[in-house]
DNA sequence: GATGAATGAGTTTTCATTCAT
DNA sequence: AATGAATGAAAACTCATTCAT
């Protein structure tokens, strides 16, 4: 388990009911934000939270900041999920990996598009929970090369990627149908993941190059946030 | 190829300039949904394009409209490639995924998430166009399993899936970097598309399950159409 | 029978289906005027009469005078209405003045709202209607004083304003109760113009106050033409 | 007097800064609408009430509320007319019409064709009102019946065609000569409500069929609202 | 003479954000 | 700390009017 809150930052200093605000709005954040995407109406979520928008504003400085806020929330369970899977990572490597990955996809309500696919945010707390992150799963995959269990070619940074992929909704499809399609391309994923592989993976970017883009950086966001208002 | 211009619906009433507007206007579309999401300021679309906003409305009724022909326009090119993948089927099945996976990776900027994962469009012309894509993709399949060259649990639509999920962009990556990662994960999908599958693949959905999510009904985007304002 | 054609400015120099069409844009414009205001898009009018807008442009440079053409259109009826009535002054000056009444209320859906309860026009032809009009009017009155069959205090003017009062829609009540009903305040209304009468009518205006109020000048509408656009 | 406000609605939970807001308007729309229609420019509207367009957005959701607010406040003051003059219908009751009905025409630029002819609101509240300005009027009438002083076929519908009739500006004349004629016409029509009548009205519609156009029901404004937009 | 098309100039409406209570 | 209220600034959408075919 992940030492922080997965809620973030501390709500210490907070009154009781200062802090319940806190929550239900981060809550109905994340519920708007699935919906109707990061560009809802911030008045919709503090109405969803029972709250005026003057409270939200308190709580939140603005869009981003609860943007932010909800994404540290999804990197928390994130991490949660690869330090439990890499204590599995040397009794079978691979079902450390699958037993992230769907831990991933079934709690992709929670998370609400953190990972590299989601809302931006270049909070230091983000990066720094991404970092962690990957650590964890690299100790996954070092474990699997060591046995031979997995691939070689593969990087932490692909089963993020992976990740991101899968829990990104698809927005068509009834919850059901979509779990069950994304357990399928998980399936044959990880099929493929097996080291005797018979295709060669192009070279992967050094982890610098990737390390500004992991996290914050100008973001072009296709179905993304559209206008930042 | 299909038999229709992949810019969609027939333009053919329309005056010469007129039309050069309309395809001005989608392109422009495309471009800004793209990097600012199918919420971009309308206006701004009109400015790309070159023409005024009201000219814009004269074409496109309103946001969806105008989404929907992006889409449309999509399919078309996701329905070429399809089909001509198909073509090469016979001689190397697996082949032909890998093409049509790639190709729709690589024109991935003019698809603008069309296929499941992308905006909205309930127009029958994208259904119609859907279904062709599905068609064409099953008889890659069939073709595959008749040769024992791909496993024989995979569908149709988890090929579709695929491609959505490659397709959508990941916004926080440079291009470049990104089509490398992407490119990374299809590689060990294919790898796991092998027939000496190691797992099994959860029970698909029927074709009539899915059939009308695959199509219109109610969506919930993430990142998506944002507020349809 | 008034010289002119009812229709208002001669259509002599047009071509055949110049003319047809000048006709159909009238008759549009009327309907549209009395369900929607004179502030209708002008382009519903063109839809209605089935020409396209620039047609319309082309047989009335804006709204106004495409008001104006209606007001003359309905100006033409009513002088009908009132040579009509006044030939048979002699014999029953009362049923006269009853009969332009009624003509008026029955041919309402003519007369759109002309007189001086209507849309704004200060067209010269308008005006020499509207004189005329009085003058036929003022031949019915005179005759009934000389035969003691109407109140001497009423004037022309009095049957104009009542004609306008009394031709205006009722627009929340279905056509033939408003019709029902104003047939009854009119009945009232012709009672009260006995000569027997109880009370005296505050001064009029003189006709050269009147005169040209009658017609042009700057208007408040309040229903009205609202913004003139 | 009425019990309520003659305002409207009750403004009772609005914070003080609020309702003052609220009332200026209310005034700077009444004005707007009897000047210019009431298709006028909203944002004109918070112009003369000295308050931004999204202020009076937040008092009053769109066009249709602000209008059925003044309409509300227009049936108040006739309501407060109508039991005013029920008051003296014993001593007088033909006098209490004409009190009734001059007073409507005095306060016709606070009305701003509120009863029949005015702009359509169906809200409950306009309905209540309208109901009990009837049953002032049919109070007033009834007595006028008892002591042989008013037409025996003369109804409180009438009374209400008749002000709606006279409270409609002649937009063409200027305030003062619109009086006047008005005043005329109402002389004559009270003259014809002596009891020694010499012609017999049309059967009046029965309540139940006035009812409901009394109220809400489609509309067909000639001038009037225009479009709704 | 007629029309499809284009556009400038509004108007309505919606928000994010701040302020005063 | 919480809220009702206000507002500036942006969009979306609509029209009258003109132009080129």
């Amino acid at each position: 388990m992940s030492a922080r809150p997965a809620g973030g930052r501390p709500a210490s200093r907070l009154r009781t009911d200062a802090a319940r605000n806190r929550a239900q709005i981060l809550s109905a954040a994340r519920g708007a934000f699935l919906e109707s995407g990061t560009a809802v109406p911030l008045e919709e979520i503090a109405r969803r939270a029972g709250v005026n928008i003057a409270t939200l504003y308190r709580r939140f400085a603005n869009r981003d900041a609860l943007i932010a806020a909800v994404v540290i929330e999804g990197f928390g369970i994130a991490l949660d999920a690869a330090r439990s899977a890499a204590k599995t990572a040397q009794a079978d490597p691979i079902a450390a990996v699958e037993s992230f990955l769907r831990s991933m996809i079934d709690s992709r309500h929670l998370l609400v598009l953190p990972l590299i696919g989601g809302p931006q945010t270049d909070d230091p707390e983000a990066r720094e929970l991404q970092h962690d992150i990957a650590a964890a799963l690299e100790e996954i995959l070092a474990e699997g090369r060591r046995h031979h269990a997995v691939r070689a070619d593969v990087t932490a940074v692909d089963l993020i990627i992976t990740a991101a992929l899968l829990c990104r909704p698809l927005p068509h499809l009834p919850h059901e149908q979509a779990t069950t399609l994304t357990a399928r391309h998980l399936g044959v994923f990880l099929d493929g993941l097996r080291p005797d592989r018979s295709r060669t993976l192009p070279r992967p970017p050094s982890t610098e190059e990737l390390a500004d883009h992991l996290h914050g950086g100008t973001a072009a966001t296709v179905e993304g946030q559209a206008r930042k208002r």
